[in-house]
DNA sequence: TCTGCTCTTGACCATTTGATCAAGAATTAA
DNA sequence: TTAATTCTTGATCAAATGGTCAAGAGCAGA
């Protein structure tokens, strides 16, 4: 018989080591190239494997896809999670809207990839829209429409603003090609991108007593 | 002698009708499946044209792809060029802003398109991106610049407040499946983003006196 | 050392896909 | 009507690509 799959078992020490340099390789890949766009040689070949062993850990291309967004999923909504009713929404907003900033400027492969991934209808992620990240959603917008009734922050509608802070951060990661053409290279550029987005977006939240 | 390809001359009537439905289709699928995503025979068939015969119009696919680019480019920018600097910037900008909610709704796919290039490194549109974009951006934020020093605008960074109402705006096109999972049939929630946006980047733009 | 399991790979296969071509159909201008 | 030109397509090709397989190499526990 050939070779089963890697069983249940616990993981080999080549396993886990492995499939933690595919996952790396397959996130830069995917990123870069989209699904479609990429090729399980490319991956392979990044990951200094062949690709039949690349294959003997991930059965399908689509796989690899998965895992890597799993992989990554958690991480991005960690900020959100944060989001604490009990402290001062000013400083939470501006903490939240921080910590987005910094993930897109340390993670933007992950931003790419979520992006391209939505972008072309989400279909191997779809269900954790509508589930997990949807009640997050849910639950942090009833926060913050709990400040406004408390008259601790100017009204606005909680999606939209979340809305406004996923788009404005995340453009950085995501269009950074754009934002290089358009203002050379980008270091300086994300730089001021924190101060400008607090005071566009976060600022004029401060309730007028 | 095989036939050459359409001359130079005057375009026939099949010709540009066969291109306009080449085109139109042409952007469909790109939209949603990307460049390395979609293929010659999805976009012939929505065409409901044979594969050779829509490569008898554009001998390669990125052919199809830099005129479907370059067909909605310009339109994309059309709202910027209406920032009129003897205008009243939160009028101008209000202006913009609501223009650019507009072309999200009534053409995302184009929005889309975008998206997809830029993500993937714009390698089709880079020079216009370098070139006519940031030339057009210039002017632009050296309009929002006078009217700061002006003192009929809060202080802002012109291009974060530009790559604000891009990112914001172009959001509800390129990541509708995301908001439509959160919020439900997207309809209701789109038409709230208008007002919602104003308030959040443009009301806290307007001098206190 | 021996045994069984895990890991690795060259060779290979089937499908998809971008592109070509020759031949015939349709259209246009005279 | 006729001749030239434009348009259309079935058949076909070569390359790229996802995935398989059998055989051998490496490793770990007894």
């Amino acid at each position: 018989m050939p070779q089963a799959k890697p069983k249940a078992t616990r993981k080999t020490r080549i396993q886990a080591q492995n499939e933690e340099i595919i996952l790396k390789a397959a996130l830069e890949v995917f990123a870069a190239y989209g699904f479609r766009g990429s090729t399980v040689d490319q991956i392979a070949s990044r990951a200094g494997l062949s690709k039949p062993n690349l294959l003997y850990y991930f059965r399908r291309k689509e796989d690899i896809y998965i895992a890597v967004l799993e992989h990554t999923l958690d991480a991005w909504l960690e900020p959100l999670r944060k989001l604490d009713p009990e402290g001062d929404p000013i400083r939470e907003l501006t903490a939240y809207l921080t910590s987005k900033i910094a993930a897109s400027r340390d993670n933007p492969k992950a931003s790419k990839l979520f992006a391209n991934e939505i972008l072309h209808g989400a279909t191997a992620i779809g269900n954790f829209l509508k589930g997990p990240l949807k009640e997050l959603v849910d639950a942090k917008a009833a926060v913050i429409q709990g400040w406004i009734n408390a008259g601790k922050l100017t009204a606005i509608d909680p999606y939209h603003l979340i809305f406004a802070i996923w788009a404005t951060t995340q453009h950085y990661a995501d269009f950074d090609v754009q934002i290089k053409a358009i203002r050379g290279d980008a270091k300086e550029a994300t730089g001021g991108a924190r101060e400008a987005l607090l005071t566009l977006l976060i600022e004029g939240l401060r309730p007028r007593i």
